[in-house]
DNA sequence: ATGCAAACTGAACGTTCGGTCAGCCGGTAT
DNA sequence: ATACCGGCTGACCGAACGTTCAGTTTGCAT
């Protein structure tokens, strides 16, 4: 489509730009701080882009493109959907820690109001939100179509709890560290396993369950 | 303890500032533009507070506390597990869309990484986060205690299942309009109890259950 | 060698930022 | 009346901001 050929001096403040915008946002962060950690002089970042609004989409519009190219190769299909579901969120789940630069910087514009950056900006991230989003509730459709997945399981509710939990997971690994004394899964795949076993058998125990009956 | 009096006046400036930071953060939002929706003069904030820092501070202050006596009034102290989860959920997504500016504020607090606002900030978010999380792990590890809820779920997974959760419900509701054709539920209080039912029981069907066996 | 466009820069522009200061109010104790 | 003090303000400051521009360097086609 339209891919403006990078130049290798436009990508030095690509990078760059996108390190400091996931770290601290859109606003905290100068066109100089940039033009520094660039090694390139602030003048030449208004060459390769003409505004800090623009310079921060351009990073905003790589990044979700990146994310969404990551994501993509999951299919896996095969028809038991527990398998899928798990595979869901073993690759989401890495993805976000892997990538925390890209992931921050979506789940930034996700979560930032409309702000006074133009709307192309908030579109973008929120579609590649929507993307994976939309994914995850397709496919609890088709395990509830299949009779895998109870009817009444609301694909959107599921959705927001698997991705909501990956999301806080992947921000607050460090700020949890003092969970008391019980240590905080602090690897991204056996917390994957963990929440999708809590989420495919739920956390009541089999005479619980008997009772209710 | 050190209740430094809010004035009336001060508390224009606190309320005009928990706005808009909690709209905007803390680096796009100007003293003048505090002043302005305050309707007061730019140097009387600097009357109130020697900071902008400290303003900063004194409004994510008063939010966790806020925060903190909401939720406190939880208790109900009943023996069933099952319906103390419920009641908890319930009454945390409630509070965090009855007070989408004390949430924000919190959470904002806790997703930006250390950056230059002083040590103090942080730990004040990351305290009442905490706090919380804390309350929904001991909960939970009494419910496995009590023989209610199945011993291998990670307590802690669990709470970063329920709250990460509310936390992208209450975050994403404007943004989520478009999930194809099944309506997403905006309502608070229907979308913990699906949350919850899918915690308890699991998204299995009884006969992929049986599967397994 | 010459020309030319693109990459790049130092220095400056006007604006806005966080923060200061001298001074004006209105009440209140002397 | 006078002194005083907290609440409050307009005018101002230096620094930092995003942005521009005249001009230099670089690399490549001729």
């Amino acid at each position: 489509m339209d891919t403006p050929e990078i130049s290798s001096g436009a990508q030095k403040v690509l990078d760059a730009a996108q390190e400091l915008f996931a770290e601290e946002g859109f606003a905290s962060v100068s066109v100089a701080a940039i033009a520094d950690k660039a090694q390139v002089s602030k003048a030449n970042i208004y060459h390769h882009f003409e505004s800090k609004d623009k310079l921060y989409s351009a990073v905003l519009k790589a990044a979700c493109s990146a994310s969404a190219e990551m994501i993509t190769m999951n299919a896996g299909q095969n028809d038991n959907y527990a398998d899928q579901l798990s595979h869901f969120a073993k690759s989401h789940v890495l993805h976000l820690t892997d990538n925390p630069l890209i992931s921050s910087l979506v789940i930034r514009g996700l979560l930032e109001e409309s702000s006074n950056i133009d709307s192309p900006t908030n579109d973008l991230t929120a579609n590649d939100f929507d993307c994976n989003f939309n994914r995850l509730v397709t496919l609890i459709k088709a395990g509830q179509e299949a009779g895998q997945l109870k009817k009444q399981c609301h694909p959107a509710a599921f959705a927001t709890l698997m991705i909501g939990a990956n999301i806080l997971f992947m921000k607050a690994r460090n700020v949890l560290g003092e969970v008391p004394d019980n240590e905080y899964p602090l690897d991204p795949e056996d917390f994957a396993s963990t929440m999708i076993d809590i989420l495919l058998h739920g956390v009541l125990t089999d005479q619980q369950e008997d009772n209710l009956l």
